[in-house]
DNA sequence: AAAACATATTGACAATTATCGATATGTCGA
DNA sequence: TCGACATATCGATAATTGTCAATATGTTTT
């Protein structure tokens, strides 16, 4: 079992935002450009490409461009990462030692 | 379903540091009093004290005193609510709409 | 009651974060 | 090619975070 923290710290810290929680949640229904992503909310566009580049960099989002749109989309595989950490803690914790 | 994206922001907010991450690790393996978690790390009492803090208002791990020690332990009510935001988000990407 | 131990709180500070306006870059349609 | 659109980057700034030393609070031991 990995015990890089230090990674699951980061996907942690890229859903430690409101904003960022909302954006999955959004993205889990399907693929979405920025300008639909930023319709939702009351922020300006330099700040949702900042939590963007943000939640990509963690590696649970994905994106492509589409002529002058960035698609964006959930990277299944770095969220189930997510679960094992709560799966492993869940283990520990019914482990008699 | 609870739209509580505040409260997950929340809990992701107390993971997202490695040295709490690392924390709730230990604790997986049963009840530790600060003293031991201490020992773990390369800080100080009152840094520690300061990431209890956080950890305990988020609602993850609870404590009890014990006489002049303070016994920490997961919270697994918490974690599991945590679980549900990913199960979510898992079931949406699932889901042919 | 005094000393030793365990933990919490306070105040300070450097680093990081979230936000914006301004501007740059790249794409598409007329 | 020019203007409109979509997104990214830059520079500035206020707020938050992680850390420490110093100190306070509460408990146990002697």
């Amino acid at each position: 079992m990995k015990n890089n923290y230090k990674n699951y710290a980061l996907s942690m810290k890229a859903l430690s935002d409101e904003t960022r929680i909302k954006i999955v949640e959004m993205l889990s229904h399907g693929e979405l450009c920025a300008c639909k992503i930023l319709e939702a909310f009351n922020i300006t566009q330099p700040t949702l490409s900042y939590h963007m580049k943000i939640l990509c960099d963690s590696g649970l989002i994905s994106n492509r461009k589409d002529g002058s749109m960035t698609k964006y989309s959930i990277n299944i595989e770095n969220l189930q990462e997510l679960r094992n950490f709560i799966d492993i803690i869940d283990e520990n914790m019914n482990t008699k030692s």
